[in-house]
DNA sequence: CATATTTCCGTTAGCGCTAACGGAAATAGC
DNA sequence: GCTATTTCCGTTAGCGCTAACGGAAATATG
């Protein structure tokens, strides 16, 4: 509510009409210096705050861009907001987040909720949807870009990097190293689909070479450095000739760390440890950790460009998948 | 846009009014089973996505809580933010999050910008703003909530913790152990009050024993474990004879830990380290950390609430400040 | 100086929806 | 049976703003 003030209270306060108050508010270009100021005046004297609400519906035009990403915990897609943030903040569109807590039916709803706003455009975190959600997305004319991942069917447009690849380039390299006893440890993936297709991509790496997954533990809920420490201890109990564990990401990765500084395991001649995503948190670590940047901020700078590039242009430009090459960073761990 | 239906075509299918339409849609209670059930069919067989703007505009009702926060990147906003989510969830209000990057001149931008939106409720970081945003915050009738901080004077309500007894509360239990020795670890304060806080209460805590600080390090740009591992080694270096560190969060004390742990120096016997917010992902050190939780998820939950508090109500009830009690958590560090 | 052009501002008509009222039909009451 | 009540739906008006047009005044053109 702000206050009950309105653009008549300006245009009266100012002497003119409530349309000549309304361009020089917004700049338009057929306003006298003068009448601006007297405009601009007025409004700040009174307090003014002008609703978009009704602006937005009288232009037609809402300046919002619906972000709807898992979660804000999880570290990873905190840095895809920033990339977003950045790319939009010298535009006129704004960021608005929805979380879906990794929830499909709860994605569905972000997303039918978001487009009820009749946003400039909509990005979406991952491939996989409820039919429901794909429904409305493939009947919805708002630019969509589908980010993080592009193992799959993008809807509309997409950007991302090979979550397969990246596992199954992190086997390769850990077997160029010379580690053969492999186990790999990670969250219950049936929501974390990105997590299940760098398993996927590093079990056939593996295969390539005719080598098979020693062991391996996927703990419900979500990553944390204790539960990787705790994990990495009962899995080196169980297999004692271990070399190697892959973990699904840096912080499991980083409670693998710790358990070996803890027992005095040496890393990597002793036990090679190796994550995803390069968390910066990780860097201090008293060795360099074996991951896989996987871009969050550039994925979300350049989702926000695909929105903007789209806004600016009236004809409505094709569809376009982006797929960054990720690599492997080898670190000291492995 | 997501298409041009209107409810008129819902409507015209359906054989009934717009008003009906609108009726049956949003589930009043003026709509009989069997024309809701062919208002129903109708929408969803063309795929009608009703538009909120016009709703909300005609309504004068917008559903949006506004939260303007400095930075989804420091793993302490994050909560809050799923706090406030999880309040939320129940009601029919949804949050709308705004970045300020710890600056004052944008804060005030993003605090316009969604006012502009006529949210049901605005919550905002602390209880630091900008002269601008101060009078705006003022002016506006929103029901506002300042988190995080209680240490100054809320504009409306408020709810937080008391930063200045943490960081006095955390001296004496230092000096309690018997460290006399202690230096300070942080990041540059100017834009990060609740830190100067914090800072401030700790050297009046040691002085009310008679002690000061032996030894300072504001460094600029953001925390990282990486620059606490770093600046541990350089203040230690300088000062042979340090008995204690106290860092302005757990993520720079987690970076002494780490220095510690490289170095061969055992904790806390030849260096007590302590921190600030009681982050998960310090659990998997070695040695717990001691630490005072900022209790964010409860400041979010509890922010929320009163959100909607005032939006059943439709008296303006009277603003109402929340200070949470901090204790030190005194983990194995000290 | 008359005409063409530009600059500036107002009027009209809606954006898509809902609040509020009113009225017809269906049910209840006695 | 007729009136009182409830159930259901439509009509009117308007939320606060802007697009689009048009027209008067100021300036330019030759």
């Amino acid at each position: 509510m702000t206050s009950n003030l309105t653009l008549k209270d300006v245009a009266l306060l100012a002497g003119v009409s409530e349309m000549t108050a309304s361009r020089a508010l917004r700049d338009a270009n057929d306003v006298s210096i003068n009448t601006r100021k007297k405009v601009m005046d007025a409004a700040a004297s009174i307090g003014y705050v002008p609703n978009r609400i009704a602006g937005s519906l009288a232009s037609k035009k809402v300046n919002l861009v619906g972000v709807v990403i898992p979660s804000v915990k999880s570290y990873v897609f905190s840095e895809v907001l920033d990339g977003i943030s950045e790319s939009l903040k010298p535009s006129k569109l704004r960021p608005v987040f929805g979380l879906t807590d990794y929830d499909l039916d709860t994605e569905a709803d972000v997303i039918r909720e978001m487009l009820e706003w009749r946003p400039s455009g909509l990005i979406v975190a991952g491939l996989e949807h409820s039919e429901i959600a794909k429904k409305i997305l493939k009947n919805t004319t708002t630019p969509l870009i589908e980010i993080m991942d592009t193992d799959g069917d993008p809807i509309d447009s997409c950007v991302g990097v090979s979550h397969y690849s990246a596992g199954y380039n992190m086997a390769l390299a850990i077997m160029e190293k010379g580690h053969r006893r492999i186990g790999f440890l990670g969250t219950k993936m049936s929501s974390d689909f990105r997590a299940s297709k760098r398993f996927n991509g590093f079990v056939d790496g593996l295969q390539s070479n005719g080598i098979k997954l020693i062991d391996q533990e996927n703990y419900s809920s979500g990553s944390s450095v204790e539960k990787g420490k705790n994990f990495t201890a009962e899995m080196l109990k169980r297999n004692q000739d271990l070399d190697c564990i892959y973990c699904s990401t840096d912080v499991i990765a980083m409670g693998a760390v710790m358990h070996c500084l803890e027992a005095g395991i040496s890393i990597p001649n002793e036990l090679a440890i190796a994550g995803f995503n390069k968390l910066s948190m990780a860097s201090g670590l008293p060795i360099k950790l074996a991951t896989t940047d996987s871009l969050r901020f550039e994925i979300g700078k350049l989702a926000a460009n695909m929105i903007l590039e789209r806004n600016e242009q009236n004809i409505t430009n094709p569809a376009k998948t982006i797929e960054l090459e990720t690599s492997v960073d080898m670190g000291t761990s492995i």
